[in-house]
RNA sequence: GUGGGUGUAGCUCAGUUGGUUAGAGCGCCAGGUUGUGGUCCUGGAGGCCGUGGGUUCAAAUCCCACCACUCACCCCA
């Protein structure tokens, strides 16, 4: 069997099984997915976040707005097309539309602070390598009305929680502070004054950020340009005192916590949104997609989106596949994917009929029943039962049907017994309990 | 967008200095057992050897181009 299709580049398939791609990557069965889910969705319950969906399809100038038309997001990696007389765009990251939604449904009336969750694919147009795809899955949280030091710290708190649950450890969690806009802004022009002597000097990139985003040459990677740095004007000298004082208690509160933390001057962040408290989270040993999760405080996001009140705001956003890396580089353990409790096999045409209404039965009253749709051999539904793992195989045939008791077999062991047809679902049931427990 | 790597069965991979009908292991299907799985034995299905062109009596093998995948740079989750 074969096609002449394939998924998109960029994309991949979850399948029942794990498998590798060309390159080597392990793709992580559907089962895990749902365990990390599941897990996200505890954690995030535990720790009173609501979840929020919002459309995968959002109008592009939400992003462009938004994400900040000098980001690379908005640049050069948007799925962007048009229909009609409206601009849509796939959403490249999910902070945006969630504030979006909060101001459009004026969540703020529900009262308090709002403690939303998310968990869904983004797209992003970029040439994909290891744990990079241009359809990727992000789970995050927005805090969103408060602008106290506890909202920080409890968004760091949280993906910790998470990384903990999952079994992750060995995290690098790295920290920085960009200030109000204002001082942000002053320190832009004194780092572009310092840098403009030295344009001939540097990249491409760097020259053309040097006049969109100087912000962003600080994370260079360029030898010479980061010696250039050495001698640039540092932003924590811009920071104001409040943005400091604020700093401060970010970090003691990490302390209270026990969550251990390096601090990171240089850490900017590629989306323009962000103000004051910024972080990441990294796994070592990653390759070059080391950071499993971003974020940080994005003060002027709602009105940047339109809204006539501040709102603060703070928040996180991890990666689901860069996760599933760390998880294969920790070696932590998975889950199974689920096994049938009971195998039924069929034997002739009266048997098939009596399993296939049998099986429906055993089902509603809650058993996951597997049974053979194509009226194989005994063998055949055997062997199939085995490559299952049903613990148990019932074997209906025409003396099962004239004693009105089917064989219920016990592989592991091998042993068989006759249960009535009557006490089937009853017996059936204490014997899947006692499995489990 | 710029570099590097790799393309042979569902998967992992052999395939000699170019030489008949391209192989192995695992997996899949069936039989050995007319009603019993896992081990074993036997058989079977499954390949445009990534695509196109070139060299040659002869190409999976040599040359060129293209495509796909992948890793890295950039940037990000």
């Amino acid at each position: 069997m074969s096609t002449s299709f394939q998924n998109i580049r960029g994309t991949f398939d979850i399948l029942p099984d794990a498998y590798s791609d060309d390159g080597g990557t392990r793709i992580a069965p559907s089962a895990e997915w749902r365990h990390v889910e599941t897990t996200v969705r505890d954690v995030m319950r535990r720790h009173n976040f609501e979840e929020i969906r919002t459309p995968i399809l959002e109008p592009t100038e939400l992003v462009a707005r938004g994400v900040g038309e000098s980001t690379d997001i908005v640049q050069k990696e948007m799925f962007a097309f048009e229909r009609g007389d409206t601009q849509y765009v796939l959403r490249p990251e999910i902070t945006a539309p969630v504030v979006r939604s909060f101001l459009q449904h004026h969540l703020a009336q529900r009262g308090g602070v709002q403690k939303l969750f998310y968990l869904g694919p983004c797209f992003r147009a970029e040439k994909p390598q290891k744990g990079r795809y241009r359809q990727f899955h992000q789970f995050g949280i927005e805090i969103l009305g408060a602008d106290e030091a506890r909202a920080d710290a409890e968004t760091i708190a949280v993906l910790m929680a998470i990384c903990e649950a999952l079994g992750l450890s060995d995290l690098d969690l790295r920290l920085n502070t960009l200030g109000t806009p204002e001082r942000r802004a002053e320190y832009v022009e004194a780092l572009r004054g310092y840098l403009e002597p030295y344009s001939d000097e540097l990249s491409e990139t760097s020259q053309r950020r040097l006049e969109r985003n100087p912000l962003r040459i600080l994370d260079t990677k360029v030898e010479h340009e980061q010696k250039l740095l050495r001698d640039a004007p540092q932003l924590i000298e811009f920071v104001g005192e409040e943005s400091l004082a604020h700093y401060d208690e970010v970090k003691g509160l990490l302390a209270d916590l026990g969550i251990e933390y390096e601090e990171d001057p240089r850490l900017v962040r590629g989306l323009d949104y962000y103000t004051e408290t910024t972080f990441e989270l990294e796994h070592p040993g990653l390759g070059a997609q080391s950071a499993l999760a971003g974020g940080g405080r994005y003060d002027r996001l709602a009105e940047v989106l339109g809204s006539d009140a501040p709102v603060p705001a703070v928040g996180f956003a991890a990666g689901m596949e860069r996760l599933f890396l760390a998880l294969d580089a920790a070696a932590v353990d998975r889950p199974e994917s689920p096994t049938p409790d009971v195998f039924i096999a069929a034997l002739g045409d009266e048997a098939e009929q009596w399993v296939f209404r049998t099986t429906q039965e055993l089902r509603t009253a809650g058993l996951h029943v597997a049974h053979d749709l194509k009226g194989r051999s005994l063998k055949a539904q055997m062997k199939e039962a085995n490559r299952q793992n049903a613990p148990y195989t019932m074997i209906i045939g025409g003396n099962e049907l004239e004693a009105g008791a089917a064989t219920v077999k016990e592989m592991e062991s091998g042993a068989q017994e006759e249960v009535g047809f009557s006490e089937l679902t009853e017996v059936l049931g204490r014997l899947v309990e006692a499995q489990k427990g």
